[in-house]
DNA sequence: CGTTGACTTGACGGAAGTCAAAAGGTGTGG
DNA sequence: CCACACCTTTTGACTTCCGTCAAGTCAACG
């Protein structure tokens, strides 16, 4: 079975053999479908299991009072929801199911478990989260110092090099399951300022966006335009690792 | 002599007497002081240990091509700079100091034996790692949807609950030795903008901010001016922990 | 074939940016 | 102790990017 979790935690490090099969096992236990728009985790909630994307698009958001919803991360097959439920009181955010999504459902208490021995799995666990947090980082820059052009060409880019590693984007192309009304919601645009500017990199020639695919034109182009620096996602470099796994992204860093 | 790496992570659980004798050591072997607009850590650099802020203002921050600087977080004493160095190859980003800090420097070799068995102050780490991912999301809320006058709101506030947790906001004045312009790069604003919403902050008698300190003249105006939320900050609440040290910010949150 | 949701386009308004200049502090050295 | 340089803050006039409102197109579907 397909484990994007491991393809994921590879970029990290090459497991031993031991390692890799608790990782397998870890997503072959329980899962569970959530519907597109249902929450697989909402604000407020004690959660007592960690999930694991497996398929799908999910999205990590919050909702001010006055209705306004901010998408602050994207959850691609391989990313972990919610792996601070063990030292946390609950979700101080939702995650919503962008499409139907499976995830593979975790106790807290396995978790616990694999993060008591510092093995080389622990340690790729801390390097998840870290990179999670660079990532949302580089979103703040994103809405501080990027005009929409440049965010919405950002977001593309990196969903692109994160579907690399996951090894499902073949041909420049992504899945891309949302509205422009959620891309709004995770750039802090309007819909309608968003509208114009996929116009405008339509017209560019950077990317293609139709039938819930994405398809980049011009890897390069759409760099520039999102003046897009990889150090963020701490890849290995093909150089070191020189691992076919981790070499699924050396044309795009 | 005070540590408020200690005060912060007492927020999360108390600690038996050995743990928090070696969170003691933890700050007291090594120290280095950094001047104003000093470096604290560069982006790109390959980091072999740890700094904590023990005292002064620190910055996150990020440099685009075109010169333009986000700063994407502040730490004040207790905070960690750069927990990812055992997993992490390099900084992808530079941090700052905004006064003159002194940094507990701590071999990262020390940090990776702490982690390596899950004892409660390992689980304070993933505690504190946690919270500064949540402290992350919400800047992203703060850009997305937030405009300027709640942005800077937000931001003073989260700095006075901050402050008062590790017990140095005595009054409702806080440390704020930023200029204008620096605020602006952490705001995502420009400095001209930063200065007619301090202006208006002023005249609705909200704030106070002269001689490099902030004092918070109506804590719940300022509050509902940034409509803030607590929750992100995951503070024990007064009724579960009860103990003296976790309920200094009972009234603000 | 009417309804619904997503996308598109235009006209207008407003929050924040840009440019520029003046006023107010602060530190240094003659 | 004044003078000067330098930085920060303040203010005004103008511009621009993006938001708002509204109407219209298009495809999917029962």
């Amino acid at each position: 079975m397909r484990n994007p979790l491991r393809l994921k935690l590879e970029q990290y490090a090459g497991f031993e053999e031991r390692e890799g099969r608790r990782l397998d096992e870890l997503v072959a236990q329980r899962t569970q479908v959530f519907a597109p728009k249902q929450d697989i985790l909402t604000e407020g909630e004690k959660v007592k299991e960690i999930h694991i994307v497996l398929s799908g698009l999910a999205a990590r958001y919050k909702l001010l009072d006055e209705g306004e919803r901010q998408i602050m991360a994207f959850l691609i097959p391989g990313d972990i929801c919610d792996l601070e439920v063990f030292v946390l009181e609950e979700m101080d955010h939702g995650i919503s199911a962008m499409t139907e999504t499976v995830c593979a459902v975790v106790p807290a208490e396995t978790i616990k478990g694999l993060l008591t021995e510092m093995s080389c799995l622990t340690q790729a666990l801390w390097w998840s989260t870290m990179t999670d947090s660079a990532v949302l980082r580089e979103r703040i820059i994103d809405h501080g110092r990027r005009d929409a052009r440049e965010r919405i060409a950002h977001l593309f880019y990196e969903l692109l090099v994160r579907y690399r590693i996951i090894d499902e984007a073949k041909d420049n192309s992504i899945p891309f399951p949302l509205t422009q009304e959620e891309l709004a919601d995770s750039t802090g645009l309007t819909p309608v300022h968003v509208n114009r500017t996929l116009k405008q990199l339509r017209e560019d020639r950077l990317i293609e966006l139709k039938g819930r695919v994405l398809k980049v034109l011009d890897p390069q182009g759409l760099r520039r335009a999102a003046r897009f620096n990889p150090n963020y996602l701490h890849l290995r470099k093909a150089e070191e690792g020189l691992r076919g796994e981790a070499d699924r992204v050396k044309d795009l860093v």
